[in-house]
DNA sequence: CGCTTGAATAAGTCATACCTTTGCGCCAAG
DNA sequence: CTTGGCGCAAAGGTATGACTTATTCAAGCG
């Protein structure tokens, strides 16, 4: 999964350090520097700048060096990138993004679900559902994070749309760094956990606007609770 | 914007090959090969093999070599992926991938964009509106396909996430696609011009519902317009 | 003052040598 | 005949030195 060797420590120690503002835009970076500052070969500091900059992160010229480009240019959808953003400074505005996205996504995702899943998806999501309310009435919240993170690839999978499947990671940070970092209510609420059960029955009926009903107060209310929580 | 020299010429051969299924899953790439087949060094080779790894669609391996790793692994929001995807066999998936993505998000941002936009995003999107019109009168497809990747663009833009933001490339892609390759109808049609006035105009008044609704009627049908036109 | 030209610099490329991991076959023991 | 381990060889991984190319900057010339 994670890139190999030592061009993937170099890339976890640069990536990071970017991502966090501790390498602002317009820092140039000079080979010759890396290989000394983290000691390795000319091979791997390139290879290393080759991925970032194939995420669009940095851009190496001659007879300047490798520069850090601004913010905006960055491939936000990588998933590396965003897992920086997470770990680091600007956590907060990677979270606000995600609630979006996923506002406008995991709705449209159930309802196309309530249209395309298969009976393996049903089966697997009303178990999921079950499992929802049985750790989140025993306060397993480590237990109930895997589900909530399960349930949601599921209902994106479900969806028949690869791209959607694919947010399933990153819709599985956002639900991490928000178990993880600011506490979640010391038990999951019924009433979210209601509309995880009602997503499951609309989507194992068929009912796509039920499920979009449903699945949009789902990430509604994360979102908000995510605007009032965050801090700045 | 495109990875430059060597690997990035490597890269343009490999990856589209990859993406079109010419070097389907399981394939394995010898590094040795690949020098002698494009005459390049093994430096080259490897900035070029190891961003594909990062695009998660080759796996090297010791004592095995490169292999191609299953279509659902790669990831599907890199730029470059999507572009070779267009490009290749799979284009017709893609682009139902993308209309789906489009029809999530571009309603989304129009809403945010109408409670966000400033004054300069109004300004330009009324300006847009008007230039849809005309080249829409005029038949003029090639201008009317820059403004409309234009007009999105801003709605995305304005929406003030940057996740939406960066998805313009995306769109504009779509957009590119359809017009070049099936046939739009000889002049645009002017349901549709109306429409992005509608998203304009409710942008500027600052009607979040409104300007929702516009868009999700534009994307709605391009959507099934895609699916009415789309070979498989 | 502006244009040209050249030198310095840092990335880009190549060739080579060597290290490390790992799949697979061979052989021996059960 | 099966099974376990030992070792070789194949392929990627890393290091390094020499060289190429592009680009900036400045000095010098018109």
């Amino acid at each position: 999964m994670e890139i190999q060797g030592l061009p993937g420590r170099l890339l976890a120690a640069l990536g990071p350090a970017i991502a966090s503002g501790e390498l602002p835009e317009g820092t140039v970076l000079r080979a010759e520097e890396l290989e000394q500052q983290h000691g390795v070969s000319r091979t791997v500091v390139r290879e290393a700048v080759r991925i970032l900059e194939s995420m669009r992160m940095v851009e190496p010229r001659r007879r300047v060096g490798t520069t850090v480009r601004p913010k905006a240019d960055w491939d936000v959808f990588d998933p590396l990138v965003i897992r920086w953003r997470l770990a680091g400074a600007d956590r907060s505005a990677q979270l606000r993004s995600l609630g979006s996205l996923r506002v406008a996504v995991e709705p449209a995702a159930a309802a196309l679900a309530a249209r395309c899943a298969d009976d393996d998806d049903r089966r697997e999501l009303s178990a999921l559902a079950v499992e929802l309310t049985v750790t989140a009435r025993a306060a397993d919240l480590e237990a109930f994070l895997a589900h909530d993170i399960a349930f949601h690839a599921v209902v994106l999978r479900a969806s028949g749309n690869e791209m959607f499947a694919h947010l399933k990671d990153t819709v599985g940070a956002v639900l991490t760094g928000r178990t993880e970092h600011r506490l979640m209510p010391h038990r999951p609420r019924e009433y979210a956990v209601q509309l995880h059960r009602e997503v499951a029955e609309a989507i194992c009926a068929g009912d796509p606007e039920r499920a979009e009903r449903a699945m949009r107060t789902i990430v509604l209310g994360a979102l908000e609770e995510l605007d009032a929580t965050l801090p700045d």
